[in-house]
DNA sequence: ATGAAAGCGCTAACAT
DNA sequence: ATGTTAGCGCTTTCAT
């Protein structure tokens, strides 16, 4: 493999000069640069980023962090979008992504800190983090660059994107009580994500200012899966007959509300209406199809990656995004 | 930071030392190893893998090359069921994973091999690149360790990971004589993806063993894409209405057909049966649901990593793997 | 069992 | 405009 050694034989030059040249410094003769960027090619040679991260102390990667990139996973695209922003972001700067591939076992040998200081990336991305993971804190306090995806907390180093996920819950409420609906239950994902409180937020808030009724007893947690949602849904709907209508916090538990209505002979929309949350592809093809609140996830990631990237350049703005959401009607609440 | 030097001041023995009894060697005495490690841990030291990569020239990582992760791929998740098993494969080792972001812009000034050597990858995973993507050459002839999703290559460097394409399509065919089925279309992906070429095989196979007569005219090119199947579906039905059943070369062309069949005014899977290829979860979702050919995405993943570990660490098998795949029977075909 | 010294490929003062 | 030198943090001969 061809080092700036060689180059700097074969052109008659010193190493200095090599990666002055390379680097596109100006105090470099024309000529001599020309013949340097001749050898350079001649001898094939790449750069070693290794050597340049280790002289550096910079290594241009971002480290991610995601859950969810195991066999459960795959049901859901959610991540995979967030990941699509983010590559497209940093494939428009000159930064690459490690993917921390970590088991729950490994996980209690190395924190997160630890495998992003090993691997010396510059920032990392946490997604898919559950608020009472007790490495989300520690990387958090570390020195660090993070952006976080969906948990607003904000520090020197930590900066954070997501919707406003009391604004979107509100939006779906508001709906379903335009459709005449009086009796509106909702199925919550659980109480260590950030979205779920802001939704319950949302929904509560919708309630009370426009004085409709709310119980308690109609708000339960499906853990953010179709199956728990669904099961939820059957106890719900059997035990408390006078709900007309569903709010769900994610879409895959809205695909598994419909199920259970289906399940106990009941009909979407005209005895229960439903929407759910995210917009999945699965929403637009499930049947009936699924109103929801849709979330550009893809933007997620893309702004997560931008705001990271802006803070290690030491382009300071202000640390938090906020993504709009969008209300999406379809036959599930028509 | 601190350093091997930082603990070898403390401790009071030489970096050697240090790093000896850090890695585990042998020839460390008992009583010096644990005061390092004492040491280590009091002064919170994380090896720095950029070092240990410059001199040991191994970096303990894998370049992904992946296509489709844009704002386009999010509609289908088989890339990302393929990262994940890749992503799980790679957990179990002390591998990590290197997400080479490269937009085509940049792609031309800048090859895969470049990108490999830059960051020194040991190895490195394609996956959705087209047989006559220029840069695939290119890997296949340098001489990083390389794995290859769905393109049957292999040398002393090279291996692949794919399905039985042509066993694939002849189960579905089959399924559709079986079926009663004798003037049956193909709608396939294009000539540059080798899984098109092979299930087109399996189809013609299939067809010319059971005596069913087939025409060139039936069979068409659908990119792969949802809309272009779509249209290719209608004109194709609408010219040669004999036709009563369509083999998919994936599951999301096979959404565009039940569209176009619908919008014929034809029934599915009364008037004409369609089956695709993939098993996305879409199929499952679709009305009605798609029959398909399954193939484990996540397991294609997880074998081509597991391989390319394999590769690296010189335990020397075939550089093939071939997994399986499976007739999934919905409504589309009943 | 331990240490001294060299060097991986590169950048960056500091000369000149 | 170019070269000399030191050093990033680590591993690894080669001594002792």
């Amino acid at each position: 493999m061809t080092t700036i050694k060689d180059i700097a034989r074969v052109a008659g030059v010193s190493v200095t000069t090599v990666s002055r040249a390379l680097n596109g410094y100006s105090d470099v003769n024309k000529k001599t640069r020309q013949r340097i960027e001749e050898v350079a090619k001649e001898l094939n040679y790449s750069p070693n980023t290794v050597a340049r991260s280790l002289v550096m102390k910079k290594s241009k990667t971002i480290g991610l962090l995601v859950s969810d990139m195991n066999r459960e996973g795959v049901k859901d695209n959610f991540t995979f979008e967030v990941l699509c922003g983010i590559n497209e972001a940093s494939a428009n700067s000159d930064y690459d992504l490690v993917l921390f591939s970590t088991t729950s076992s490994k996980q209690s040998q190395k924190t997160y800190t630890q495998l992003c200081r090993e691997r010396r990336v510059d920032g990392v991305i946490l997604q898919g983090i559950k608020t009472d993971d007790p490495y989300l804190q520690e990387v958090v306090e570390s020195d660090i660059p993070c952006v976080l995806v969906d948990i607003p907390q904000e520090s020197e180093t930590v900066g954070y994107v997501t919707t406003d996920n009391v604004e979107g819950a509100k939006k779906a409420v508001a709906h379903l009580i335009e459709r005449g609906h009086k009796n509106i239950a909702m199925i919550n994902g659980h109480e260590k994500a950030d979205v779920s409180i802001r939704r319950l937020q949302g929904y509560m808030e919708v309630l009370n200012n426009e004085k409709v009724p709310y119980r308690s007893e109609w708000i339960k947690n499906g853990d953010f899966k179709e199956k728990v949602a669904e099961e939820v849904a059957m106890e719900l709907l059997t035990e408390h007959p006078e709900i007309t209508a569903v709010f769900c916090a994610s879409d895959l538990m809205g695909l598994g509300v419909l199920k259970a209505v289906n399940k106990i002979g009941k009909k979407v929309p005209d005895d229960i209406a439903v929407i759910g949350y995210d917009d999945i592809m699965l929403a637009s093809y499930a049947n009936p199809s699924l109103s929801t609140i849709r979330q550009d996830k893809f933007k997620l990631g893309f702004e997560a990656a931008v705001l990271l990237i802006d803070m290690l350049e030491g382009r300071e703005q202000s640390h938090a995004r906020i993504i709009d959401t969008e209300l999406i009607i379809r036959e599930s609440t028509k």
